[in-house]
DNA sequence: TACCCTCGCGATAACGTTATCTCGCAGGGT
DNA sequence: ACCCTGCGAGATAACGTTATCGCGAGGGTA
């Protein structure tokens, strides 16, 4: 033993033993600790054993950052998505599939921020990350062509990315939307309003031109039933006035999102919510619950993260392969709300 | 230069450039780029220019597991909770309250189970993360004494650790039960039921115990008005059968636990739902569209993650103070379910 | 017996960064 | 003329791991 300092004088950490610590205790080499620590079929049982004693004695355990830093793969995905902490069918796939892959993952919320987006993404590029999912929040990721050309295998889910050329997994948000609008005719609605996010942001600028196009499939006129824009109490439910209390009011109801939906559910009120037909896009946690039990459009989160994870893992595989974008369809869940006839 | 290969020939990864490779073209000392990197003042302006231009025309970008390494210290803290990318008020908090701080959070889903607890933990340790906070699990959490006296800080939310002693930030089960019960008694209510988690989980032990001390307190009886359990419709709805229906029922109720809210809210139907005294232990998300809306003691989550936050930080600043844990007294939300009279 | 191969282990050089030390040079006081 | 100080930059040694190479022993073959 070189010293007699074993802790720390000045409160400090307790320095954590290395694997040079553990092959001077075994009393081998340090690359036989490496071999052990390993699993490598070349060392020998009795020093096998002795490396093993030296490393519980010791309580030894590998550092992980080193071993990234000499292999160069870190074994770990980032997703970067709107928030972790909330109901997110798609994290939780990708978490899944991730692990089943032998990988380890990484999230963080970019909390509708598009520098706190950048913050993350060039975060996870400076930390060497094996790829990332990102669901994308801002308008020019640009600023990642300089890590795609130096091979940082990124997918993009739920909308595509701009200005870069990356996979994509997304719901098919035109023919879900022309679903909503076709159950509701079946029930014999003929003046279906829209309300929405703003057209500012991907989804809701697919989704309302979406429903625009149904409408003039149907031959109805456009005014007074298409609201895209902020979801607020305030604006909602003045769209709201406009859609069910004008001239032609409408009998029923198709919601642009999640948020959408809850927002224009509160301001109803659970009287005139229970007499008006809506189908809401996007699945609503607990709609079960509601009165009348919610019906919606929902996008097959699970199946989306998954795909995320494959698509990466393709191209993590080979880097060469050409852009892929997979669209998945929505599925009908129906449970009431959107059954009430005209 | 050893030689003309500048790309890959095998369709891995392009090598991204180093200091070395800044340093060379910029036709300065490896010491200076990375005294540029770190705004390190005493670098002259041309040199500082010449980096930065060789920089830009590198798409140079640190590698951080290198630099974690040489440091020692990753700016990176991990939290090991139930779920993410489900509701978790008291993860937002965290990542928030660790985005303040200046620390990246590292999340990740115990998903309910020891194991995969275990391979989480063990996982932030090999990481040599600054520090980890954990909603415990597992009944038996010995094997991180080793990675304690290493000086791993680790701080406990929601519940105790078992086996260890850890800081420990937590909500005051007791009086949130005996909250839930006195409101229900100014209404009337003289017999009043509790359906909630396992007595195994150690919410479930401390919240049931509560609540026979609070019946006791009033001089009732336990019979028939305690169900502590597995969180099943059948087991629910068995426990309900014998509250409700029995020859003395109960007409009023605490539940223990979200889930256990949800479940007897689905078990009971709208109808019978709309007519029972409830109040719910912790908040259920979109509690204010149920019909009647849901009166609950809601934890304190996001005062909960902040504390957690805070513990972590004073431990990794002072590794030797003495543990503390920190109890959050709940709130009572008043929202029409809790104030059905007998 | 000479030779070559394999097998098991050890010495040592990386990985990409930061920290320590050294050095050259300019400026000012004695 | 001398030394001391300070300042800005470079050479070099870490950090803890894995990969490359080499070496000695043992065994099979000609």
């Amino acid at each position: 033993m070189s010293g007699a300092r074993d802790g720390n004088g000045t409160g400090g950490r307790p320095k954590r033993p290395t694997m040079v610590d553990v092959a001077r205790e075994a009393g081998v080499a340090l690359r036989t600790v490496s071999r052990v620590v390993n699993d490598d079929p070349t060392v020998g049982p009795e020093y096998a054993a002795k490396v093993q004693a030296a490393i519980t004695a010791l309580n030894y355990r590998p550092d992980e950052r080193a071993r990234q830093l000499r292999t160069g793969i870190t074994g770990t995905i980032g997703a970067a998505v709107r928030r972790i902490a909330e109901v997110n069918p798609e994290l939780a796939a990708i978490e899944q599939t991730a692990r089943e892959s032998g990988l380890t993952l990484f999230a963080a919320s970019t909390d509708f921020e598009e520098a706190r987006e950048r913050e993350i993404l060039v975060s996870m590029c400076r930390q060497r990350l094996d790829g990332i999912i990102v669901e994308p929040f801002g308008e020019n990721h640009g600023y990642l062509q300089p890590e795609l050309d130096a091979g940082m295998p990124v997918v993009a889910m739920d909308r595509p990315m701009s200005g870069i050329s990356v996979d994509c997994v997304m719901s098919d948000n035109a023919s879900g939307i022309g679903t909503a609008f076709h159950h509701l005719t079946r029930y014999g609605h003929r003046r279906i309003a829209y309300v929405g996010d703003r057209e500012q942001v991907y989804s809701g600028r697919e989704r309302a031109a979406a429903f625009r196009a149904a409408l003039g499939a149907h031959g109805q006129s456009l005014d007074g039933l298409v609201h895209p824009g902020e979801i607020t109490p305030e604006r909602v439910a003045a769209a709201l006035d406009t859609a069910l209390y004008g001239p032609e009011p409408a009998t029923a109801l198709v919601t642009g999102s999640m948020d959408t939906t809850l927002t224009v559910l509160r301001v109803l009120g659970p009287k005139a919510a229970s007499r008006l037909a809506i189908v809401g896009f996007d699945e609503v946690p607990h709609a079960d619950l509601l009165q009348p039990a919610l019906t919606v459009v929902a996008q097959q989160t699970a199946k989306i993260g998954r795909t995320a994870v494959e698509l990466l893992l393709a191209r993590m595989a080979d880097p060469g392969r050409p852009v892929q974008a997979v669209v998945v369809p929505l599925t009908l869940t129906v449970r009431g709300s959107g059954e009430i006839p005209v």
